[in-house]
RNA sequence: GCGGGCGUGGCGGAAGUGGUAGACGCAGCGGACUUAAAAUCCGCUUCUGGCAACAGAGUGCCGGUUCGAUCCCGGCCGCCCGCACCA
């Protein structure tokens, strides 16, 4: 058609020019995969086998899937069906973050009940996920909420109690008493309720708590083996994890209270001791208690800070505030009296709940001081200053310096200090050096129904008793009464009572359900063998974890990946496992954003509802649609249900298909940043679909036949290079390089239209199987045009080689400058010598201009990129 | 507040982590094809001055190191993520 503008041929030009059809093409492809079961692999793998877990976090099901799931789950796709054509046997499994608050929201708005709500949006997803054409094992599907899984987690539980790892332990909850219930944080808004709008108190519940704490050293310095994780992420978890070096300072009271003779202090500055002018509890401290008890003032306050919630992000935003409770203690060394203040700052689960002030070392202790009218006393001079006239104004001094005003540690450095305050006060029993940890043990228990049941039963006389093995799953119970307030589970009629295993009273069965933290914590190894009954097996475990390509969102990066971290070692030592790092490499994509739109009276618009147009002066203007009132165009922002500014990914599909979509979800910028939809993008991106399918078709007649040699072409060279440099591209997650590479290579072949017919089939192939991994629709029709008769699809042929000899070059272009100054730029053969390059390069006429006859006084080459001349 | 990250044309970004800033895409402009439109194809497109050759400026802001800085160092500004019961 192309090649002939013969006034015969004038017919077959009008007709419509031949269009990829996808709507047919794609499901065809996905038909053709699952039948031929190439992405199934075996929960043991052959000893010979490569093997390669590729996982992407599994999604809460919410109903729908929104952009970020088509962008982390291209990415796995990506990965996984390249490493699969590099001879690696794939495991590439789905499942579903099951449990949590939504289901019971809409239990409680709609009359849903949380089950039907949950399996219904799973089967919703799983057909637009179905629709993407990505390379999944569907047959290892389970969900969190599937009591094949979550009772097998109850075995886990079990183990762990046995292992020592599981406590109950008191602990604070956002409480809301009108509504009766515990708050999560983000149902904590502006320290009320979000349904009730009460006044939310902190109050006390023995809870459920797993000893992470007990790997706090082994989480911490396993840390380095993770070669393949992001170093932000491994320091996020580092300063989470928190060691400190410090010591543990015992102030006496001055009078005692209440039984009470000493109060307990943490600081990683004991150097600073002698600067300290006064103490601090958490409000919820013992001292705090006792002070409250005795006095009004004092009580109000801590009533103040208990409605403060339990977030630390709203307790260290709050104003700094504290209440002096009269209280007295005695310096170690000085044996000077301090006032004890309850301060809002201080928080109760860090260290031991209290801390000694020193304002001139401290900015939060200075402005605390401040405040309040309390003494500054320096004692660390900085490097130069005069110890005499020495003060701190705004801005406490925090680096290195000397000690001074210090009695017996005047004139050491800070180190030399700390360790010396250390010896004094382990000598005088009033204290020692310690190492802190920021790490908490992770409270587990949740009084919720929608969560997995935690499988202990409480009797009067014997105390805790776990639920016998042969008793397990501990189900859910199906009716359940949403309307009355509180934990169903707590107020259904019958599930809770129950003979105690051990003596057979009647005992209660624990109402508390799991963080859905817990869940997630482990579903990467029952994919291993998800239909087993035990949680794992281990023939499966061993051969296929650790997962070697973990993807998901950065916002995952310090807890859901810390638990998991900590849950890989809890089931090594009960004996499930036999490894420490659950996940070998990491990757962390950014968010999806969208713009916003906001019509005249301030309404949130939906994108289809508004239509863009150009202004005179070829800015960007909009309006809604179907009338022609201005709107506002917003900021661009992670895509939000409030906000309106999401795309529905099914209607995306459905309107360019599902290659079209991943192909621009990769294309717009490197994954690990956030990135902007845009309708223009993805229609860009449709169009490169039809083009490479014209480009295929409309070659097709003139191509020789497969497996004829291609004669030696710049077109090869072209093609050669572009199989290194995808492949670069893919190992390092640079796909939006690779795609760029492939418009490069798309536009090479083009502009090689008279290339020999074998390079431009072997181009045509390539372009097809460089790409298959990000469309693999588009790839399978491609090639199957290109070799009809061939038995393999590209989802089974291996990743293409290039030929290292197409790939070195015959001259370099070197850029001149003088004086750092780009003049002119010289093409050299590639084996030229220094000499020769200065000559050329000081030959340019342009460069002579610039050294305008000064002596040349250094020549700087470096080789295949750079000369530099200094004048 | 604390911890972590990011910032490059009109827009998304690229640039062996010290060596030609702006590849590739989007948008825009001009042209070809068409009765016309769509689609497609070709060309231009960081800013300023200049017909041009070319010159100057330029990678959030200010300063530094270097023959040479998007990259290294110091100080700011803005945005994003996390802060333990959202997932």
């Amino acid at each position: 058609m192309n090649d002939s503008t013969a006034p015969q041929d004038k017919p077959v030009q009008d007709a419509p020019s031949p269009r990829y059809d996808f709507r047919a093409a794609e499901p065809r492809w996905q038909a053709e995969w699952d039948a031929r079961a190439c992405f199934s692999v075996p929960d043991v793998p052959p000893a010979e086998a490569r093997k390669y877990y590729v996982l992407e976090m599994f999604p809460y099901p919410s109903g729908k899937i929104h952009m970020g799931h088509v962008r982390n789950y291209t990415l796995g796709d990506v990965v996984a069906r390249y490493k699969r054509a590099r001879g690696h046997l794939v495991m590439h499994p789905m499942g579903w973050d099951a449990f949590g608050l939504p289901a019971e929201n809409a239990a409680r708005e709609r009359g849903v009940h949380p089950a039907a709500w949950t399996y219904q949006n799973i089967a919703n997803m799983r057909d637009e996920l179905k629709r993407m054409g990505l390379s999944l094992e569907w047959a290892r599907e389970f969900a969190t909420c599937d009591p094949e899984y979550y009772g097998q987690q109850q075995k886990l539980l079990l183990d762990f109690w046995r292992a020592g790892l599981v406590e109950r332990r008191e602990s604070w909850v956002n409480w809301d008493p009108v509504d009766g219930t515990v708050l999560a944080n983000e149902q904590v808004i502006d320290g009320r309720g979000w349904r009730s709008g009460a006044v939310v108190e902190k109050k006390k519940l023995a809870q459920w708590v797993l000893a992470i704490t007990k790997y706090a050293p082994e989480l911490l310095e396993a840390l380095s083996t993770l070669d393949r994780w992001p170093e932000r992420v491994k320091l996020m978890q580092s300063n989470w994890i928190g060691r400190s070096e410090g010591a543990r300072v015992r102030f006496a009271l001055s009078t005692p209270v209440d039984g009470i003779d000493d109060v307990e202090v943490f600081t990683t500055r004991p150097d600073t001791l002698f600067g300290m002018s006064f103490l601090a509890v958490a409000a919820e401290h013992p001292i705090a208690t006792a002070a409250a008890a005795r006095d009004a003032k004092a009580a109000e306050f801590v009533a103040e800070c208990r409605s403060m919630g339990t977030s630390e992000a709203v307790i260290e935003q709050a104003e700094k505030k504290g209440h002096d409770t009269g209280i007295r203690v005695k310096h170690p060394f000085t044996g000077a009296e301090y006032p004890v203040w309850i301060a809002n700052f201080v928080l109760l689960e860090y260290g031991t709940g209290a801390i000694f002030g020193c304002p001139a070392h401290d900015q939060r202790d200075l402005d605390f001081a401040r405040k309040y009218g309390l003494g500054v006393t320096p004692v660390v001079l900085p490097k130069g200053a005069d110890a005499a006239n020495f003060a701190v104004a705004d801005e406490a001094f925090t680096d290195d310096g000397t000690a001074f005003n210090s009695g017996f540690l005047d004139g050491l450095d800070v180190a030399s200090a700390k360790r010396g305050a250390i010896d004094a006060l382990e000598k005088q029993g009033a204290g020692t050096g310690v190492v802190n940890w920021r790490l908490r043990d992770w409270g587990v228990s949740r009084q919720r129904y929608w969560g997995c049941p935690i499988p202990f039963i409480h009797c009067d006389d014997c105390g805790v008793v776990p639920v016998p093995a042969d008793q397990l799953p501990v189900r859910l119970p199906d009716d359940v009464d949403f309307a009355k307030p509180g934990n169903p589970l707590d107020t259904h009629p019958t599930w809770s009572h129950v003979a105690c295993p051990s003596c057979a009273k009647p005992a209660r069965r624990e109402t508390d359900t799991c963080d859905t933290f817990v869940d997630s914590s482990w579903y990467f190894a029952r994919f291993c063998s998800p239909r087993a009954d035990q949680p794992v097996t281990r023939a499966a475990v061993d051969a296929w974890l650790p997962v070697d390509q973990y993807i998901g969102g950065i916002e995952h990066a310090i807890l859901h990946l810390l638990y998991s971290r900590f849950f890989t070692r809890a089931m090594s030592a009960s004996g499930h496992l036999a490894l420490a790092e659950p996940f070998a490499g990491l990757f962390t994509q950014g968010m999806v954003q969208h713009e916003s739109y906001k019509s005249p009276d301030g309404r949130w618009l939906y994108p289809e509802e508004v239509e863009f147009g150009t202004a005179a002066d070829g800015t960007r203007t909009a309006t809604l649609k179907g009338g022609n009132a201005p709107v506002t165009i917003g900021r661009v922002e992670a895509m939000s249900k409030s906000k309106r500014n999401t795309v529905d990914p099914g209607a995306i599909i459905a309107k360019y298909g599902a290659d079209t979509a991943r192909w621009f979800i990769l294309s717009d910028n490197p994954p690990d940043r956030d990135m902007e939809w845009t309708e223009s993008g993805v229609a860009g991106a449709y169009r490169f679909t039809q083009r490479v399918f014209r480009m295929v078709e409309s070659a097709l007649p003139a191509l020789p036949q497969a497996g004829t040699a291609p004669e030696g072409h710049a077109l090869r060279r072209a093609t050669h290079r572009c199989i290194a440099s995808v492949t670069e591209a893919l190992e390092t997650f640079a796909f939006n390089v690779a795609v760029a590479r492939l418009y490069e290579f798309a536009n090479a072949i083009d502009a090689a239209k008279d290339a020999p017919g074998g390079a431009r089939r072997e181009a045509l192939e390539m372009l097809a199987r460089l790409a298959s991994p990000m469309m693999p629709h588009l790839a399978e029709e491609a090639w199957s045009l290109l070799r009809p008769g061939d038995a393999a699809l590209v989802a089974q042929l291996p990743w293409p080689e290039p030929d290292p000899a197409l790939l070195v070059a015959e001259s370099v272009k070197l850029a001149v400058q003088v004086l750092g100054k780009l003049r002119a730029t010289i093409e050299v053969p590639v084996g030229a010598t220094e000499d020769a390059i200065f000559a050329a390069a000081e030959a340019e006429e342009n460069v002579q201009r610039a050294i305008a006859g000064k002596p040349i006084r250094k020549r700087i080459h470096v080789p295949g990129r750079v000369v530099n001349l200094v004048v």
